[in-house]
DNA sequence: CTGAAAGCGCTTACAG
DNA sequence: CTGAAAGCGCTTACAG
């Protein structure tokens, strides 16, 4: 069943289907309401190779995030691949495993396959692949890579506007002895988490001590570490930010086996503000990340870069994170009795 | 920079270039080595849509799931892409999002594509599709789809087995009021895991009591509401089975509104063994699912399905559940008691 | 072992 | 508004 065998079928050429197929205003309305009729009755479909032969468009985008098993990026798959199917577009996906050399692999696989456009959501960065495939000219969108003056098209995600609405918080709330569970230095979002939390330290005037800044491994494991090693400190902070949910969930396990009892003798904020948030005891308060608004920036930057017929960079938008209050921050334990 | 371009500059046909990328034997291995240095040289990429428009074959799977949300199924995914590619396939991936009818566009899209096979992952189940795509003559590979007598390839995960193990593991504690918070009967998956508490209850010789036996809707607030029913009753359980770990997660939630203490006051087992069950307090024991075995029977049967010439329905794989032990159950108090 | 040539199923500039 | 024809970049049966 070709479109040969439509054009048959219908009395006309197969160049008079191919412009019915793809809508040209060319064709007599009649015609095509004809040629329409036969296709359904036929239940043609047009092959979709020919077409991207023909054309030199595969309708096919790439997305490309770090890691599937982190509850992160479902959410951000899910609204990307949705809008990509309203247009009929389809979207193959991949991830790095936090590993830049299967950014190359990624990437060239979706070369060969002929994408229309490339996003990538990795926390670890690869230059020279970003290079590469902005030199074949493929629409290519980074997320947080390296500020305003890349020249790949970029979407920036603050986080100096989350953490300080958490510090703000905290402060409100009475807190003045404020720790941060970071995470380790190599990463361009954790760099950028350390200092949103020293801005908004100093935002609020509350001074930072060197041992209440202790670094995890953005797991549950090092969050719990990282805790332990807080705990042991004196005074003892009354709160803690940490720079991801999992090592929030990590701190939470070691106050409770310390017989701490959150947020009643400690608060505790988390980042990302992940589905698990509200899962855990108590449910845990954490800044949250608007994955669907940055899938959305995403998807139409490719659309728009990809219309283009000479590659311009686009503007960056840039996206605020804001904190979600649940329930593992309170009073401090000192602002009580008093 | 297509075939005929490296061609001439290997001074040989097209023809020739062509075998060497297919790695042909029957190339004079000079020759060969020659060609593959110019490709080398050249930068040299086949084009995927002329190959699949010559050969028929797109190298792409389909895989479909209900729910990319849904915890459960990241890693399933993540396994079926990397034996995907292993093997230089690549996959698209859609999801339902629980409606029947989605189950129908994603699989015309899939065929839209030439795809080499589709795996679907839904609950829901949508026959007409699957019916379809089967005349089609497109391998395809569901998960426990009515029994072995379906014509379609069909993976079985056998519930009875974890169920089983987590009866008897509450049996050995020594728990006799054992209950059951159900899922929604539309689905076959949760009709599965009732028959599989019933029978394991059998198993123990231990009688069901209708009212331990509450429906949920297989999320957070089923389960708690669930539970609040179970505590109502008289003599409570002294612990409880779920559909699914969210709802045993809301169940955990709610006995900890209700001031009742697990697992000293009440052991609660959850199934599917999600990631977040070693997240929360107390970490979850739950009846795990192999997803990983899942993603590798489908991914092998489809690639076997392509093979052959003739559609064969394949055997069909039968994957045992078991129990992971955690925090979440304890001997009853009675019998702590005696 | 190698090449010339046909053809996979489309789209589109061109001619009418 | 419609059609004939070329061509997108490959692979492969056929001939040698």
């Amino acid at each position: 069943m070709d479109i040969q065998e439509v054009a048959r079928r219908a009395n006309v050429s197969s160049a008079t289907v191919s412009r019915v197929l793809n809508a040209s205003p060319k064709v007599r309305p009649a015609t095509a309401e004809h040629v329409r009729q036969i296709i359904t009755e036929l239940n043609y479909v047009p092959n979709t190779s020919a077409r991207n032969l023909r054309t030199g468009r595969s309708k096919l985008l790439g997305l490309i995030v770090s890691d599937i098993n982190n509850p992160f990026f479902p959410e951000l798959i899910d609204d990307f691949e949705a809008r990509a199917r309203e247009r009929n577009i389809d979207v193959i996906f991949s991830h790095t495993n936090y590993q830049p050399n299967r950014l190359e692999q990624c990437v060239q696989r979706m070369i060969d396959r002929n994408v229309d456009g490339i996003a990538i959501f990795t926390s670890e960065t690869n230059r020279e692949v970003f290079d590469f495939t902005h030199r074949q000219k493929i629409p290519l969108v980074l997320m947080n890579q390296d500020g305003p003056r890349t020249e790949f098209n970029n979407i920036f995600v603050d986080h100096d506007s989350g953490a300080t609405e958490a510090i703000r918080h905290l402060h409100t709330l009475g807190h003045r002895r404020i720790a941060f569970i970071s995470g380790p230095s190599g990463f361009d979002s954790t760099r950028a988490r350390h200092q949103a939390f020293l801005a908004a330290m100093a935002d609020c005037r509350l001074s930072i001590r060197d041992q209440w800044i202790v670094e995890g491994d953005l797991h549950m494991e090092g969050g719990h570490l990282a805790m332990q090693e807080l705990l042991a400190t004196s005074p003892r902070p009354t709160a803690v930010l940490c720079t991801n949910d999992l090592m929030a969930i990590g701190a939470l396990h070691a106050a409770h086996e310390a017989g701490i009892v959150v947020p009643a003798d400690l608060s505790i904020i988390g980042f990302d503000n992940l589905p698990v948030c509200a899962m855990v005891m108590p449910p845990l308060t954490s800044v949250d990340i608007p994955r669907r608004e940055i899938a959305a920036h995403a998807f139409n930057m490719l659309l728009k870069a990809f219309e283009q017929t000479t590659p311009v960079k686009l503007p960056t938008p840039r996206i605020k994170t804001h904190l979600t209050q649940r329930s593992s921050t309170a009073m401090p334990p000192k602002a009580k009795r008093a």
